[in-house]
DNA sequence: TGAATTGACCGGGAGC
DNA sequence: TGCTCCCGGTCAATT
């Protein structure tokens, strides 16, 4: 599952490669092509495929940047700018490759969904073995409202204020603190792994109400989030599940995981256990966790 | 009007 | 071996 350090990892992997690079053309999986004319919002959104195609080639990257867990292709064509959003939802990830061929993982090879061959040479290619993911051709941000609502960047000035004011909100103020910060509208980029990971450092347990959460703990809850995010980024992401970077490989932070995915807390040896917060599996320590 | 719930989008993999 | 069902990030639609 890629939440924002691995989203970061992606970014800074495909910036370099993709920066100035135009796009020649288009293809789209014929599992695409079917689902979108049986009327299914797959992969590609708001837009036929064909449009899709059309509009697409000729683009030129002018940059590559993450938003929360999206990824922002700038695009230029014709004196005009836009934007390409993609989320990799659950299982989706980019590969720069020569052919789709070089994708060494058949997992990721069998599921591959839009290619993009670059002029020069080279295809930039999305695959998504669930097709949660999206690619979404904007005009600019404002196309697409619920963009506009996510919070501030985690490491931005005003993402704290913004942080707890929304959680002194009565409508996030009585929900489990586990629920609030995963909600990207309060705090961004922080999924599951690393909401488990946040509350157990700081001893909290997934169901206690934000409201029951001191100003200076929610201060230093956030603190945490941060640096986990961070040490995070640095260690290349968590590879969880499907998530590869640019070039199939894994990341490390997955084995500095402290409480997420365990069996027995690593503090006290308590065995864990786990709770649905908000449709999310939520794994603590019944003895650190209060 | 806003909040809460449900549905849509899916294949892998666990469990039986 | 083969079947069933759970899992989950986000938005949209419905209640």
């Amino acid at each position: 599952m890629p939440e924002l350090p691995e989203v970061e990892g992606v970014v800074r992997a495909l910036a370099p490669i993709a920066i100035g690079r135009t796009i020649q053309n288009v293809t789209v999986s014929d599992t695409v092509i079917k689902s979108k004319q049986l009327g299914k919002e797959a992969v590609i959104k708001g837009i036929t495929t064909e449009d899709f195609i059309v509009d697409m080639a000729g683009m030129t990257i002018g940059n590559v940047t993450r938003r929360s867990k999206y990824i922002y292709f700038h695009l230029m064509k014709d004196g005009n700018t836009c934007l390409l959003v993609s989320h990799l939802g659950m299982t989706g990830a980019w590969f720069t490759v020569d052919s789709v061929d070089d994708i060494t993982e058949m997992k990721f090879r069998n599921h591959v969904h839009v290619v993009f061959t670059l002029e020069g040479g080279g295809l930039l290619v999305y695959s998504d073995i669930r097709r949660f993911g999206e690619l979404r051709l904007l005009g600019c941000e404002a196309d697409h409202p619920p963009l506009l609502k996510m919070a501030p960047e985690p490491f931005a000035t005003g993402a704290r204020k913004h942080f707890l004011e929304f959680a002194a909100m009565p409508k996030y103020a009585r929900k489990p603190i586990k629920e609030v910060i995963m909600d990207g509208h309060v705090l961004s980029g922080c999924g599951n792994i690393y909401a488990t990971e946040a509350i157990y450092k700081m001893k909290i347990h997934p169901e206690r109400t934000t409201e029951r959460i001191s100003l200076k703990r929610k201060n230093e809850l956030f603190d945490v989030i941060v640096a986990i995010l961070q040490e995070s980024i640095d260690a290349g992401g968590s590879s969880i599940s499907d998530y590869r970077n640019i070039n199939g490989e894994a990341g490390t932070m997955q084995d500095r995981l402290k409480m997420y995915g365990r069996k027995f807390c690593p503090a006290c040896g308590s065995a864990t256990e786990s709770m649905k917060i908000a449709s999310r599996t939520s794994v603590y320590c019944p003895t650190c966790q209060k």
